[in-house]
DNA sequence: AGCGAATTTGCAATCGATTTCACTTTCTTT
DNA sequence: AAAGAAAGTGAAATCGATTGCAAATTCGCT
C-alpha cells in the first residue's frame, strides 16, 4: 500500500520534539518558528512550518497554556437561580449566547459554557478558580449578587450582565431596568390603563428593578394602589395559571400587563386570545427586551428595546480590559420603548 | 486591620507544592488527597482537604489536563454554511445548544463552543487538532458533508447532528428526514391540497432529504407536476420577499406550504396573516423542528416533531463511547407529525 | 582575510499536577 | 516480641511547549 507523501504523512508526530528531530533543529527553533515570536531565519521558519503542514502538526495547546499561563478562553456562565424551571434555550439567553460567541470570536477567545444552578455559594469560585478561563462573564444577575460581590472583590476579570445598584462591587453592563420599567407603565398610562399587573418575579435583582419603576410610574401618576403583582416565572408554561388567576378578576381585573419578559409576555398573549380576550382593545401587553420572536406574535409585541448587541460587545470589551489589569466602570445603557401593536 | 483567619486567608496559595509546604507533607501527597485517588490516610486527606478549603485553594486545571492527557471539555461546533445570514441566535440551534449542555454538564464535561463560517476545509481541522477539546459535536451538517467524512476518516470521537446518507463515513445522529419530509406533504395531501409549495435550500444535506421526501410523496400521489420550490433562507426576515412571490401566483397558487423548519413557517404565517390570507382556510402551512415557539403561533403550528432532548443525548452518548475507542454506527430517528391548527 | 557586530540556534529551566517506584511506618499474626 | 504484610509517604520523572541566556553562526566592513 503506497501512500502519497504530501497527503498520507508516514507517521503522526507527537510533539514539538519529535518534529524537531525530524527537521534537524531544536524543540526551541520549532516552537519559535511555529508561534511566530521569537527571532529566526525566514528561511528555516518557512522549511518548519511546511513540515509542520505536511505532517498536520499542530502544538499542543494545554501545554502551551500552562507555560504562557492563559487558556484563550472565557467562562459564559449562566445563573439559572430563581427560577428552577428556566431553561437554557429560553431565546434571552440564547441572543445574549449568540452576541457574546461572535464578540468573543472576533477577539480570538473560545468561549466555555456553563449552566449552573447556584447551590450555596461557592459556585461561582469553582469556575474562576478552575484555571480553564481567562476571564468569566456572567448573564443575569439572578438573586445572587452578595455571591457576584464576594467574588468580584478577589478575581479581577468578572464582568456580569445585568443591572446596577449603588455600591456594588462587580462590574455590570446592562440597561437601567428602573427606567425600563417606568416607560413601560408610563406607556399604558397614556394609552388609558387605570389599574395594571406585573407579571414577574422580583426576587431577581433586575426584576426588582423594574418592578420598582413601574412602581414610580403608578405613584407618579397617582395610581398606585392600581398595580397587582403576579410572581409569573419565565418559562413559557408557567405564565398560565396566572392568566387565568388574572381573568378570574372579571371585569374588576387589570386594563394593563407589564411582563417582565417577552418571553412571559408572549406566553400572556397566547393565554388571553385562546380565551377571547382582544389585545390591545380589552387588554393591554407590553413586554421587555425586544427578541427577535417579538416582531413574530400576533399581534406584534411592544416591548422595551435592550440592546443586546451593544451590551454583548462591552462585556467583551470591558472583560478584555479587566484581564489587561485596568478597572472599568459599569455601564448602564438607556431603554427605548417599541410601540407596535399589542398595546 | 485584622481579618478573621477561617474566612480571609492570609496568603494566596498558588500551587501544589506550596499547599504541601503549609501542611508539612510533600507534593505528591497533596496530590492523593485533593484528587481522591491513590492510597493515603484519611486522617491526612482530611487535614489536607480543610487547609485547601481555608485558602481557598483549587488545583491548577491546566497543568492537571497536560499531566492525564484529557481536557475534560468537549467542543460544540456551528457551522454557518450555506447560510451566510444564519444567526446563532436561530431556535433552532438554541435548543439543541441547550439540551447538550445539559448532558454534557450531567456527565462533567465542559462545553466549548465554537460558531464557524466555513471558509475552505480545514475549518474543522483547526477545532479538533486544537487539543483543547476530548471530542467534537458538529452540529448540522450544512453543505459540508465532504469535509466531515474526511475528517471523520482520522479523528474517531466526532458525532454529528444531521441526516444519514448510505455509505457516509461520520457518525450522525438525526431523524429521517426523507420520512419527515414524506409525512408533512402526505398530511397536506390529504388535507386537499393539489398544488405545494416547499419553503427551503435545497443545498443543506439534510433539507435536499426533506425534499426528496415531499417529492416522493407528491409523485406517489400522481401530483409530481404540482411541486413548486422556493429556496427560503433559514432566517426570519428572509422569508417575506418569497411570499410575496408566492402570492402573486393569484389563485392558481399554492394549497400548502411545506416548510423546511418551524422559524421559516413562523415567518410565513406571519406574512400571510399580515395579508390577510386565512390559515388554514386559504393556505395550509407545515413546519419542521417542533420547537417551543411552535406552540406559540397563531394560530398554533403544525409541524413535524423531531426529538432534540433524545437526541441530544444520543450525540453525547455516541460521543462518549468514541472517546473511549468504540466504534458507533448512526443513528436515525423516526419524525412524529404533529398537527395543530395551521393546516 | 580578519575582527567585531548582528543574527540564529541550542540548552536547560520552567509552568503545576500526576504517578511510578522505592522506602518507611504501622498493623497483624503467631 | 519478632517477622511479615499492608499501608502511607517522598523523591523524581513526566506531560509538551516557551523562553532567558549562552554559544555558534553569519554578516558587514576595512
Amino acid at each position: 500500500m503506497t501512500q502519497d507523501a504530501t497527503t498520507a504523512p508516514p507517521k503522526r508526530i507527537r510533539n514539538i520534539a519529535e518534529l524537531a528531530e525530524i527537521a534537524g533543529v531544536s524543540a526551541g527553533t520549532v516552537s519559535r518558528a511555529l508561534s511566530g515570536t521569537g527571532l529566526i531565519s525566514e528561511k528555516t521558519r518557512e522549511r518548519i512550518r511546511d513540515l509542520a503542514r505536511q505532517h498536520e502538526f499542530t502544538p499542543n495547546a494545554m501545554a502551551r497554556n500552562l507555560r504562557i499561563q492563559r487558556t484563550g478562553a472565557i467562562g459564559v456562565v449562566i445563573p439559572l437561580g430563581h427560577e428552577v424551571g428556566q431553561h437554557i434555550s429560553d431565546p434571552f439567553f440564547m441572543t445574549m449566547l449568540g452576541h457574546l460567541a461572535d464578540a468573543l470570536t472576533e477577539r480570538g477567545y473560545d468561549l466555555l459554557l456553563s449552566r449552573v444552578i447556584p447551590q450555596g455559594s461557592d459556585w461561582l469560585d469553582r469556575i474562576v478558580d478552575s484555571g480553564r478561563v481567562d476571564g468569566v462573564i456572567v448573564i443575569g444577575q439572578s438573586d445572587q449578587a452578595a455571591t457576584l460581590d464576594r467574588v468580584a472583590a478577589r478575581y479581577r476579570p468578572l464582568v456580569v450582565w445585568g443591572g446596577h445598584v449603588a455600591g456594588q462591587v462587580h462590574c455590570s453592563v446592562g440597561s437601567d431596568n428602573l427606567l425600563g420599567g417606568d416607560i413601560a407603565t408610563t406607556h399604558l398610562i397614556e394609552r388609558g390603563c387605570r389599574h395594571i399587573a406585573f407579571f414577574g418575579d422580583a426576587r431577581a435583582q433586575e426584576i426588582g428593578q423594574r418592578l420598582a419603576g413601574c412602581r414610580a410610574a403608578m405613584e407618579r401618576a397617582g395610581m398606585a394602589s392600581g398595580l397587582r403583582i403576579f410572581p409569573a416565572h419565565l418559562t413559557a408554561d408557567d405564565a398560565h395559571p396566572n392568566i387565568a388567576t388574572f381573568l378570574s378578576e372579571g371585569d374588576g381585573r387589570p386594563q394593563g400587563i407589564v411582563a417582565v419578559s417577552d418571553v412571559v409576555a408572549m406566553s400572556a398573549l397566547h393565554a388571553l386570545t385562546e380565551r377571547g380576550v382582544s389585545v390591545p382593545d380589552q387588554v393591554r401587553v407590553i413586554g421587555y427586551d425586544d427578541l427577535p420572536i417579538a416582531q413574530q406574535t400576533v399581534p406584534r409585541l411592544s416591548t422595551v428595546h435592550q440592546n443586546f448587541a451593544g451590551g454583548a460587545g462591552h462585556l467583551v470589551e470591558l472583560l478584555l480590559q479587566r484581564i489587561a489589569g485596568h478597572d472599568t466602570a459599569s455601564v448602564v445603557m438607556p431603554p427605548e420603548l417599541v410601540v407596535r401593536l399589542s398595546s
